[in-house]
DNA sequence: GAGTGGTCTAGACCACTTA
DNA sequence: AAGTGGTCTAGACCACTCC
């Protein structure tokens, strides 16, 4: 049994994933119709019907395909609503994937105290964190305010281009950290004069705030964010599945 | 087109997922503990690695645990936030959930047309459905308008007991649905004076929209939904991993 | 009855953490 | 070295759909 064991990070099971993903968003697998049978990608892809299994598990969760017993895995219409914004997804990444026209300004970058409202329940008040503030453009009018706070541990400096560009790609492709998992909180808030002027809000000073919190795959957390949205350009996709797991 | 009223049994992996998550609801496991070793829920459960495995899955996807490699799957405070609100939960099932005072007050329950805005790019329009309004308060205050369209296949009908309490029981433990999965988009818009006046937004007319539509086990849409929120009282808690498919 | 997905098993080998 | 989780396998049996 010759097992390819380069430095290739993804198992088998997201390999076959990654592979149908492809397919399905260039249509050589369309909406409406059915995939090849488990047992046909098991042959396609020279592997067990457990590790194809997982792989359409992943597709699942993600919303590109609903199982149906008896039947087969249906690609579905994802097309009509933006991507899956859900999950982890930076600015950036959005950027090429929806060929948004935006530009990043970098306002800040600077050691600061982590600010009461975002520390509060997560991480110990008085610590310090590297704040870099970046203000989002759409078509050059200004639509999101991003206000990053890295914990030092394990994050001591970022470069300028990785600020203006993509921190994920930095974190994870650069200083090799595994992005795990991250809370987030929605609300709409009034904000400070500041942030209505940088977002141009005008009359009111109402924004839409989004605080997360994100962690690396051993439980450190390691980013706070705050991000202020013009209540007229937000919009959050999400898709969901229903729980097997009730609390009573 | 029959309908399936059984009850649905859950896999040995569901048993095994939901006893976990009570347990770490009741604290038997404690937030920074670690769960005991798959090998040990084997035996505690009779059961193979793999399904073992699987419960772990559905309790990480959750947020409840974050495995780690060679020490063990440690249970996550999950605590300190609401709730997973994330995924398809109805507002009753919330209200049992976190213990809210709240009411229900059904406005409306009759045939309508869809309106344009819920309709657009999912159903038909000009199709009718059947239309239930409901205003939600919380300590008697005006918190959420619910505006409902329950498709007639596969919903003719609903009783207003129904109406009043949980439509999402009355779905899956009466009519047997098996609800699988949504499609969500929070905006925030200006609102007619009708709905203002019903949320006592006072001078504003802003309100957060949550427009969804949700899907049976078999991919067929049957209820569109748009949520009314008083922008104050508006707070949306989520969990998300980072995804391993890309698309480029 | 043939083909599909749903579940479970017993075992194997690997990578990582800890002592 | 022992214990943990990560992955993959080959096979089994079941439930459902469609002809």
């Amino acid at each position: 049994m010759s097992i390819d064991k380069r430095k290739n990070i993804k198992s088998k099971q997201d390999n076959i994933a990654q592979d149908i993903a492809l397919k399905i968003q260039h249509e050589l697998y369309q909406p409406g119709n059915f995939l090849p049978s488990e047992y046909q990608l098991c042959d396609l892809y020279g592997s067990s019907r457990e590790t194809v299994r997982k792989a359409l598990k992943q597709l699942t969760e993600l919303g590109l395909i609903q199982k149906i017993r008896g039947k087969g895995s249906l690609v579905l219409d994802i097309q009509r609503f933006s991507f899956p914004i859900s999950g982890i997804t930076s600015f950036q990444e959005l950027n090429k994937t929806l060929n948004m026209n935006a530009t990043t300004d970098v306002l800040r970058k600077k050691r600061d105290v982590i600010p009461s409202d975002l520390a509060k329940g997560h991480v110990d008040s008085d610590r310090t964190a590297l704040h870099i503030e970046r203000l989002r453009k759409i078509e050059n009018l200004p639509v999101v305010l991003d206000e990053d706070y890295l914990l030092d541990p394990p994050i001591a400096e970022v470069p300028d281009e990785a600020a203006a560009g993509s921190l994920y790609a930095y974190f994870e492709n650069d200083l090799g950290l595994k992005i795990s998992y991250a809370t987030k909180e929605i609300t709409v808030e009034p904000v400070s004069k500041r942030i209505a002027s940088l977002l141009a809000l005008g009359d009111s000073n109402l924004a839409v705030v989004v605080r997360s919190m994100t962690y690396l795959a051993d439980t450190m957390p390691f980013q706070l964010t705050a991000s202020y949205h013009r209540p007229d350009r937000f919009k959050f996709v999400d898709f969901a599945r229903r729980r097997k797991i009730s609390f009573k």
